[in-house]
DNA sequence: GTTGACTCCGTACTCAGGTACGGGGATAGT
DNA sequence: ACTATCCCCGTACCTGAGTACGGAGTCAAC
């Protein structure tokens, strides 16, 4: 942790090596997913170098299928005493169970809509449409 | 179609048969998803049954993934001189091809979560957390 | 010493698919 | 006749993750 100011950063430059618009920068400081970071005399923030480590951690959290309050919730974590690695475990296997849970649905929107093509293969006229007949029938499975 | 007025249904229940709201009706005919119902006397809008059938496909086809512009669109079909079977496939396919795409990103994910829980069995330290180093680390493959 | 790029701030807007609110009239049951 | 429920309408609000706007101050380069 070196507390050098000459090496600070602006909101910009710490923008783009993160790979974010300056927007979000604002927007996850509002959210309390980044500290409020000290100011210079001009009132521009001065970042140390971390805070690009931890916008790629939000990020990549996200791709992880975290949404922003998960992530503020296992920021916290790192900084709460005596929480434990299991303690992120059962975060992450939460989102593991949702998203065998979201792929389970697709898997059978998927069957659902492959059979509805499959029964669709001549030029019918409209009248006699399997998809939109199917789809007047009510729920799927 | 029947033309009987005895039989016209009021917008709650409509709403009640098809299992949705009423604002939900009123929204559907915002959107253009609902023609406007002819009214009573009252002002009170007097559904045919028919009705009831033409909600219940429309969250028919949100269960299949079609979002209410698509779904718009697959009404507007049906009443379009002309098109064919043919034209509802396509936009079947369309919306296969999506839901395939958000299978293999959400396989892809899960596989991640689960070497990442693996790798997580003990009660380490949360300096040592694998999940976290993982975050901190950059996209995810 | 001036231009152009950057930063500040608060607020409002975006998308989708609804949901909620509130004041007023209509209708049905008793 | 009274009450409970229903319906009318327009408008505002919700979630999530940002994006956009706009006037004012600042910084760096030439």
């Amino acid at each position: 942790m070196e507390v050098s100011s000459e090496s600070d950063l602006t909101i910009g430059q710490v923008a783009r090596r993160a790979g974010v618009h300056v927007e979000t920068i604002r927007y996850y400081e509002r959210r309390r997913l980044l500290a409020e970071p000290p100011r210079r005399r001009s009132g521009y923030r001065a970042y140390p170098a971390e805070a690009i480590q931890r916008i790629r951690f939000i990020k990549s959290a996200q791709g992880l299928g975290f949404c922003l309050e998960e992530i503020a919730e296992m920021l916290e974590l790192r900084v709460t005493p005596d929480t434990t690695c299991a303690d992120v475990r059962q975060l992450a296997q939460t989102r593991l169970d949702e998203v065998e849970e979201r792929i389970r649905k697709a898997q059978t929107l998927k069957r659902t809509l492959k059979r509805l093509i499959a029964n669709c293969r001549e030029d019918k006229p409209l009248s006699e449409c399997p998809i939109l007949d199917a789809m007047a029938e009510g729920p799927h499975t």
